[in-house]
DNA sequence: CAGGTTCGGTCTGGTGACCGGACCGTTCGC
DNA sequence: GCGAACGGTCCGGTCACCAGACCGAACCTG
């Protein structure tokens, strides 16, 4: 974000997480961290933001221990980190709170539990199974009030198939 | 937030919640709502945000659903709609990453089930009732990390008490 | 009922964040 | 060796946010 003032004086651990994932773009970019965007490029392309946000947002996620700086392939990569893999029910919780208050024409993306099949609760658990898979055990595919791919890159369409989380596009 | 462009764009049910909840301010105004904290002057004593800033983001979210403005003993308050009402699983997962990985002396506030005195879990769920008790069916109270008021005035004392979620201050 | 206070705002000028676009060093493919 | 792609940084303009001044309505006080 930052809240800009007194950090330390923040009491609530909502400010406190505020702080390090209430920037404008912020979560957004730990959503398609999640979904296996791990390039510098990629990000830019499927997010549309300017090449100077993106390095300094990278930066300060990479700086709380959220994301990860690794070379892959000769370029660079950002992982999450397990503080960030930690973000997950957050997204859900947005994830669900979205596609119930702000999706006419229903949910976007559907998610399963990659063991079973099963389609996942509002609260990201499997009712088939009883308890809340981790990330890279959950499978994503488009919803009913899915209208494409976002945009015209690569990635937009990778993220159009039926694919595990944290997989690398 | 807004993103600043294209909502009816935003493909993403987080990208549509950060729309109406993702401002700076914002899910630090729902906090407090949920806390109690319903009047004007109460919300700008406790957060410390000017006064245009809370006047804009209060109209923007009574215009997204997320508060009611209601007359209240001659004055004006703010009341969750159950649109606003539904983001408590969302503050319930920054509140438990916050107290996980950005905490440093234990969690500032605990939560418990009104009905039988059990400590929440990290999910928001009463562990020996199996299920997730509504927000008021919680009581809070200051956690070990609690450093004592967060100001001088009046709603951060209240607010050191236990007490009832929703329960105005 | 006059005068002051509280409440719930709006208005204004300054500052910092974010934007698009240009530029730049390194690495990769050929 | 050369051009393109990658992963940034730099720059000027715009926009959100900030503190502080101002303001009308309601309420209390004498």
């Amino acid at each position: 974000m930052a809240l800009g003032v007194d950090y330390a004086a923040q009491q609530c651990a909502v400010a406190r997480t505020l702080e390090v994932v209430g920037g404008r773009w912020t979560m957004l970019i730990v959503r398609d961290c999640f979904f296996g965007v791990r390039r510098f490029s990629d990000l830019r392309e499927h997010l549309g933001v300017s090449r100077a946000v993106l390095s300094e947002r990278l930066a300060q996620l990479v700086d709380d221990g959220v994301l990860a700086r690794v070379p892959s392939g000769g370029r660079e990569a950002y992982d999450l980190t397990p503080k960030g893999l930690a973000l997950w029910p957050v997204l859900v919780a947005l994830l669900a709170w979205g596609d119930e208050h702000a999706s006419p024409g229903g949910a976007r993306r559907l998610f399963s539990h990659a063991a079973c099949g099963t389609d996942l609760d509002r609260a990201g658990g499997c009712p088939a199974c009883g308890l809340a898979p981790p990330p890279h055990d959950v499978v994503m595919r488009p919803g009913p009030g899915s209208t494409g791919p976002q945009g015209p890159g690569r990635v937009s369409a990778a993220l159009q198939q039926p694919r595990r989380l944290l997989d690398p596009v």
